[in-house]
DNA sequence: CTAACCTAGATTGTATAAAATCGATTGGCC
DNA sequence: GGCCAATCGATTTTATACAATCTAGGTTAG
């Protein structure tokens, strides 16, 4: 991605003020992996890429801290931050809890409209060859689900755990899986809805982000075994 | 209300640095209600408080805008975040969501030293008279009954639900409700959590959930029952 | 040749100070 | 007397500069 953003000689950047508009960019480039766990960001660095003085930087980290996206260091600054497979299994039993509370008030809620939007979605996603768009796609299906349940806090708060969880995930599960086995749950799962099957739709819900945790615990007991060898004592 | 801090001449403060110290004090004075919402809170002041520049003043307020703590308005800086009635009882409907799953996951768990631990903060919380002190036990009594859960992520979530719920609900439930209803479910569902009664249990702590949420609702419809006289045109 | 120490460089953390912005008050005008 | 506009004041926002800390490389003693 380009790295260097517009001079910008004065506020007023698309996002509004000037931290705001770099920890959307830092979030962004976070979340899609572009800046790997354990990388260590450089107040300098940031503040030349933004065109901005430190302190708008290190607000926006600071942020992002909060948020969790990345970790500071006494004395040394802020790194992405890296979560351990347990965790991210733990945030996809939390999404679990989130999701299918979502869904069961959303269904009751669905019109014409929001079937259909989200019918689109998994055409484009039919068509989409390149991996990497894949997680995009899968976030807005889910997006245009649950949307009709009228739920600010709780929506953001699902956006969120997709943040934190999708970096760890994204790779691994479309190279395991591939995008059929989804897919074809993806349709299952907006047949449920059309129908108002609250019951199976959840159930399928539970499921599909069961497999995910699967295809991490396989992974991490497939690292072990290739890592094991290696340290014998 | 004591003004000034100790000098402090250099940092080492007791919680560490300097921003980390200005959150947690905001962010305790903001959930116990010291800090009511709306109120701006102005950097410099806050500085002379704490006996350091705004800097580190300005990125506490950050993380705390990450956490839902404050907002900042353009150019206006940071005022005590205010919720609706309307976000207050979703943010319950969450609270059922996390902490059902909590309890599920906890029970199987408990051993004896848990179940006695919950029985003396309840013990505890019988003898308070000082309804301002009610919130602090119930946080306990509950984050007892889910810490065998071993689940960090859910746990935080919890407590983060629990410091933006607390002050909305504290003072309206102690006066409305008391202390003896939810004290008598409290008991009843270290009971079942004894007995391994998982399903009765979550059941329970749903109810007991929900009442805090009709509790609410009424004193939305009477807080619209009293100003509607007012506004008659 | 190894290991510990010490110096140099770089990076973070904080304070001070200037620039931009917004709200309020006061003066003028209709 | 009421309303609009411009200036004043206060506050946030950002930039510059300094102090403290840590990492790395080289040097010297063992």
């Amino acid at each position: 991605m380009e790295p260097a953003a517009a001079p910008s000689p004065r506020g007023a950047g698309p996002h509004g003020s000037a931290p705001d508009a770099v920890r959307e960019a830092l979030r962004a480039a976070i979340s899609s992996g572009e800046l790997a766990p354990g990388l260590q960001l450089r107040q300098d660095e940031l503040a030349a890429r933004f065109g901005t003085s430190r302190i708008p930087v290190r607000e926006a980290l600071r942020q992002l801290e909060a948020e969790g996206f990345v970790t500071f260091l006494p004395n040394r600054g802020a790194v992405v931050s890296d979560l351990s497979i347990d965790e991210v299994i733990e945030l996809l039993e939390i999404r679990i809890a989130l999701e299918c509370h979502a869904l069961r008030l959303a269904i009751p809620a669905m019109g014409e409209v929001d079937l259909e939007a989200a019918t689109k979605i998994l055409h484009a996603y039919d068509a989409e060859p390149d991996p990497a768009r894949w997680g995009a796609f899968n976030w807005k299906f889910h997006a245009t689900l649950y949307a009709p349940c009228n739920r600010p806090r709780l929506l953001a708060m699902i956006q969120a755990n997709y943040g934190h969880v999708g970096r760890f995930t994204r790779a691994l599960v479309s190279q395991a899986t591939g995008k059929e086995r989804p897919q074809r749950e993806h349709y299952r799962l907006l047949e449920f809805c059309r129908d108002g099957e609250v019951k199976k739709a959840v159930r399928l819900l539970r499921d599909h982000i069961e497999e995910t945790q699967k295809t991490l615990r396989s992974a991490q007991r497939q690292a072990l075994r290739d890592a094991g060898p290696e340290r014998p004592a």
